[in-house]
DNA sequence: TCAGTTATTGACCGATCATTCCAAAACAAA
DNA sequence: TTTGTTTTGGAATGATCGGTCAATAACTGA
């Protein structure tokens, strides 16, 4: 029919998300977006309408590629306790390989635009009530099998985790070393789920 | 000697701390500034160098009226279990006050800017550790007084209560109902000091 | 009252911001 | 090869950014 597309939208999307988890919505630049996704400006024009439907792609794909390990994760069925430990696991270890200390994408975005721009924070806020729902989902189970304390209500273990989980990535954008963070959470899962750590 | 200051510069700094916790420091601008602070343009200048020296007065100022009473609490050498719930429900009582949900200002600064002024955020950086090292002492006591479990060590325990105070806080950003916060830490106090809530 | 000093005011600066627009280029279908 | 359609490239736009500056105002000490 007519010229196609001359770029990957895949890779301009991861390469827009590289910024923006950087350096923030505000803070990212057109020209520094347009440099590192390797476009120029009438092309993203063309193929994202601005600056805010370019981001809110990037929070989408962000969403279905990093976000959607750990719902699967915290969806462990037979598991759950480890369902759980696996999460956080997984997001020291994926706060041990990003040097530059990126913390969570979703959360730097809440918390940037929040009193900002309400439309793409609710945005972003929604997918992380979909982590939440997950965690509480996953007490839930965990109590079930008599893997995790009933001391406390299924509720509010998720929400507490859900809390440090937040808290974790928000200590790594501060510099905190790895081996602080997990000693700042690895004990909050053993009292959770005592029989934990004796597999 | 000569033309007198005819501007409050604490209500000045005040007033240029709402919109720099509001909105963050990049998208703060300076007339937003200039019309909170009710003074020109050359009169902040003068004052205050340029908008970095603003925020770093700005921060300091937050430091000695916000932080400094959180420190104060975690001093309480007679009842270190009081001192930390007490920093707690201050928090939580914070944040259902001030109904913008600004979170910390130096935890949102810290995000903000760690990847794009590294002086400004570390300045931030460090006043956070002084909180975390206060989180430790008291733990540190708690232990020697027999009012939290020694099955985790104090460094551990003040990590983990910093990271859910920071959780906390960018939670209550995000728009989350005081009582769904205060769900996701008092188990966690009660966990770890077990007669807290007897008394 | 006057000289000296500092604060205030607002116009002004160059740089940069996101966005628009259009001619040129590249492809598909006829 | 021609026609129609879409992308591409980059100049241009107006707004706004942080910051400067010189004229003016306000005060003090002599």
């Amino acid at each position: 029919m007519a010229r196609p597309l001359q770029f990957d939208r895949q890779k301009a999307i991861d390469a827009a998300m590289g910024i923006f988890w950087e350096q923030g919505y505000s803070a990212s630049s057109l020209q520094q977006l347009l440099d590192a996704m390797q476009i120029n400006r009438g092309s993203l024009y063309a193929a994202f309408s601005d600056k805010a439907g370019l981001f809110k792609e990037v929070i989408d794909n962000y969403q279905s590629r990093i976000q959607s390990i750990v719902i699967r994760l915290l969806s462990n069925e037979l598991d759950p306790a480890k369902g759980i430990k696996d999460v956080f696991e997984l997001t020291l270890l994926a706060l041990t390989e990003d040097a530059l200390a990126l913390g969570c994408l979703l959360v730097n975005t809440v918390n940037e635009l929040s009193p900002i721009d309400s439309e793409i924070a609710s945005h972003a806020a929604k997918k992380l009530d979909v982590v939440e729902q997950a965690f509480i989902a996953a007490c839930e189970r965990a109590q079930t099998l008599k893997q995790m304390t009933k001391e406390i209500t299924p509720e509010s273990a998720g929400k507490m985790l859900m809390t440090s989980m937040i808290g974790l990535r928000v200590q790594s954008r501060r510099g905190v070393e790895i081996s602080d963070l997990r000693q700042s959470i690895t004990p909050l899962l053993n009292m959770l789920m005592p029989t934990l750590d004796k597999r």
